[in-house]
DNA sequence: TTATTATATGCCTTGACAAGCATATGCCCT
DNA sequence: AGGGCATATGCTTGTCAAGGCATATAATAA
């Protein structure tokens, strides 16, 4: 599970991903949101936390977590090598629309 | 296998990838460049083909492959939800707008 | 203190998938 | 037709990760 790549693989791992862009939330509230079972999730987030997606912090017997931004950089300049290639089907497209 | 990000999982999926970065290429030749079996690389082919990341022509008895751009799209999009929590993604936004 | 809430971890089972190897398919050439 | 090259597919095996469930840890409340 080193990889951004292997992380992000699955599904309910990009779902609390997806959750966390609005603002931090605790395990609970995950845990009701996306009606998953509290072990699920913390082991979830303890597999996006060892590669860099979340961090927490304490809040009396809760952890609040939330997003960190490098591991989508990476992920964006992996992306880059592909970009010029489909960027120009986009503008393609664009034109074709007009 | 469906989803994209399954497929990116994978690093000899993505070296073939990048291998076809450059131009359309041949299983052999794909093959000898990565220095893998030669049914190997034909399955990540097919697994990469399913997903839509590359088409083949015949030539002889060869198929050359080659990338397409609506996977990368998808990926891309998928990124868009978090590009605000890195600040180098302005810097591209206003590149790309330019 | 004991009870309750919140989260993490351990064990076990199951399923998926990648690789190895053999073999099939298909095209080219003589 | 037959042989060789290029690619695809089938079968088997080992590995690894996700989920279920129980339990541990820790903070709070009564």
């Amino acid at each position: 599970m080193e990889s951004v790549f292997e992380v992000i693989a699955e599904p309910n791992r990009r779902a609390i991903l997806s959750l966390l862009v609005s603002s931090q939330q605790s395990v609970g509230e995950i845990e009701r949101q996306l009606r998953m079972p509290q072990p699920t999730v913390s082991k979830h987030l303890r597999v996006l936390r060892q590669a860099g997606f979340v961090e927490s912090t304490v809040d009396a017997q809760r952890r609040l977590y939330r997003l960190k931004p490098e591991p989508f950089e990476e992920l964006d300049a992996w992306l880059d090598q592909f970009r010029r290639f489909w960027s120009a089907h986009v503008d393609a497209l664009e034109r074709h629309l007009d």
